[in-house]
DNA sequence: CATTAATAGACCTAAATAGGGCTATTGTCA
DNA sequence: TGACAATAGCCCTATTTAGGTCTATTAATG
């Protein structure tokens, strides 16, 4: 299985996961639809990478028991952070950079 | 930190996650808009949870060298699988269900 | 091997997101 | 603490996806 590179490559893997979580329970795309609440379509999308909303995906997580999946993007830091013993909070917004000139 | 519920609570809690890699890395939402070539606007939609395409989280994740996570969705099966021991290739297909009585 | 339901793929319209710009607020840093 | 850039939150329009329906193909089952 190559390993996808482009965007829309990640994307029909992400269906081929999703279709394979679907078959794993036995489930038709209908019936995932209705328990998701969505259209059959909008399943078909995710399914074949042809595009779909963070909703949709979420919607079908959810009826697939894997909403989990979700909190494990941002790993919690490993060790101690170095920050934490300079600053209270961590960052709440980008470093500000330099403005660009503007013309005279 | 409340586990979420609702689907819109999800794409908050998503959106938070994104936003964390993002500061870790101290990019500024523009810079991050550019380097995944997606607009400011989306990724404000995105971190705010306010409604997104998987496209535009895709972008973002690839930019934040989080794309392996898409792969981290459906686990391979941990020990060996009744099922090869009767079918030979896994499901393509949910088994066909009786079709509903038409009206005579 | 015949049956038949699951799925792909197309079409259309409505709704949502993307993209671009503008202003108000506020965290960061000198 | 002051200056200023990062961010939130609007607006508007273009593009994309959702939702609904139909047809053709094909895997799954008896």
């Amino acid at each position: 299985m190559a390993v996808p590179t482009a965007s829309d490559e990640w994307e029909v893997e992400l269906g081929r996961q999703i279709r394979a979580l679907r078959l794993r329970q036995n489930l038709d795309q209908q019936q995932l639809a209705d328990q998701a609440g969505i259209a059959l379509n909008a399943v078909k999308n995710l399914e074949s990478g042809k595009g779909a909303t963070l909703r949709s995906l979420i919607q079908v997580l959810r009826v697939l028991n894997r909403v989990d999946w979700l909190r494990a993007l941002a790993p919690a830091v490993s060790i101690i952070p170095v920050q934490m013993l300079k600053t209270k909070r961590p960052r709440q917004r980008a470093s500000p950079r330099p403005a660009k000139k503007k013309k005279l």
